[in-house]
DNA sequence: TAAGTTCCCGCATAATCACGCAAATATTTT
DNA sequence: AAAATATTTGCGTGATTATGCGGGAACTTA
């Protein structure tokens, strides 16, 4: 068996199962864990995977152990910076949740005369200290993990809604899947505030380029925008330029 | 199991929860309780959580509480003690807002299985650190003074509901006019929160009795049980009483 | 204070890893 | 096609890491 071959074989494994074992692959591929361990190596120095001790876990467990409840990153308001000059006076903003969000929405000019549509709770309770902000939440039951409101209610509600601007918090991104996340009732609510809205804008910080979760949310043509903390000459950013998306 | 991947579900129910025992953990990953021990003191000094005396807590926590004992009156600590008792496990229940609701909220019994339905912003986002309540969230135009949605919208799907009981924040509460409070929006919603309740359950601090704003939430007939600091027998309450209210 | 947890420490065990080397295999050159 | 070169692989060795267990200290709770 090739090696590329055995590769490919471990990333399908990766894909299926987010996580594979040393020893079960040495089995399964019928070499040394030698072989197996350079395998992985190799695999996670292209950044297809992450080794760990026993074996190797896809990537997207890097976000959940690495998840930076950090507040105020400084690219975090590099980003809240860039998108906030999109926003206009009088607009409808539909805008999601996260920590570079709820950034964001702490620099808002006091002056601004915006709505803002949200389902994501502590977005919402910083919308409310803005002077002049109007604020809508659309609510029915509550995920616990991403503190928003989910659910076909919520949905419906988004589909009556004719926005300027949706503003999306994006854990994943890349130029296979688009914008991808991890919990399905999540994806439900993200595609029915893409739907809604004229222009949408991803906000991602650069180590989120690239990677990918299970579920999609949306395939890069339906993102206008993308910004991140990066220069938009950076040439991270210039096959998702080709793709036709405006760098900010 | 991997170790990365046991760590990545702690932090996971760090994120839900808000806590984790080491004690469940070691039951739910089939480890040691030594294994778990030594997860969490890792994942602690890596700054992604806060271990304690068995088991851990989210870094938020910490400040949440200390956030928390600003409003933390005493007497509103004896009421919310008080309405807790009459939450039971599988009920449905309306809540308003307040200090003291969130007073009420942060008491409640880890293990309670219930469902609160609000439209108070604070209230929800306190509710989800709950770890088995469910919550739901009335949501619509945000009025920001209160911190709460209002409007057309979250009367009617109160309308919809049919819950076991109605915890109602007091601003003032006297023998003519019951219930009022300040806002007419705030009324609307207060109104048909009672109307959609079995039983509304009145929670004021002793201070409040016996004062009166302008518009009418609801006459004293309208409600079932009053809850104060102070003792049953005390004779500012013998009132209340006699026109039917229990006293807690 | 006393009982029951939980914690901390060191140790033993087993699994995993890293490194060098030589054999095997693949690729290029002649 | 043969030789030379480069790459890949497996194995042995010793180092590193992960885990569970025992015993005593520290903490919590009644």
């Amino acid at each position: 068996m090739l090696k590329k071959e055995r590769q490919a074989y471990i990333i399908q494994q990766i894909n299926i199962h987010n996580k594979v074992l040393s020893s079960d692959l040495c089995v399964q591929l019928d070499v040394s864990e030698d072989t197996v361990r350079r395998d992985l190596q190799e695999l996670a120095e292209e950044g297809k995977l992450m080794k760990v001790h026993g074996g190797a876990l896809a990537k997207s467990f890097h976000f959940t152990i690495e998840s930076k409840q950090v507040y105020s990153l400084p690219e975090k308001k590099i980003i809240a910076h860039k998108a906030i000059d999109l926003i206009k006076d009088g607009m409808l903003v539909v805008i999601s949740g996260g920590t570079t969000m709820r950034e964001l929405v702490n620099m808002l000019p006091p002056d601004l005369n915006a709505t803002f549509v949200t389902t994501n709770v502590p977005i919402a309770l910083e919308l409310l200290e803005h002077p002049n902000a109007e604020v809508i939440f659309l609510g029915n039951k509550l995920l616990k993990s991403a503190q928003m409101a989910v659910g076909a209610e919520v949905v419906q509600r988004l589909g009556q809604i004719k926005a300027d601007l949706c503003l999306l918090g994006t854990n994943s991104i890349d130029l296979h899947l688009g914008i991808t996340d991890l919990e399905w009732e999540i994806i439900e609510v993200k595609k029915a505030m893409i739907a809604c809205a004229q222009k949408t804008v991803s906000l991602a910080i650069s180590e989120k380029l690239n990677s990918s979760q299970r579920l999609q949310v949306c395939p890069l043509d339906e993102v206008d925008i993308l910004i991140t903390e990066l220069d938009p000459s950076d040439e991270r950013l210039i096959p998702y330029a080709k793709r036709g998306l405006s760098i900010l």
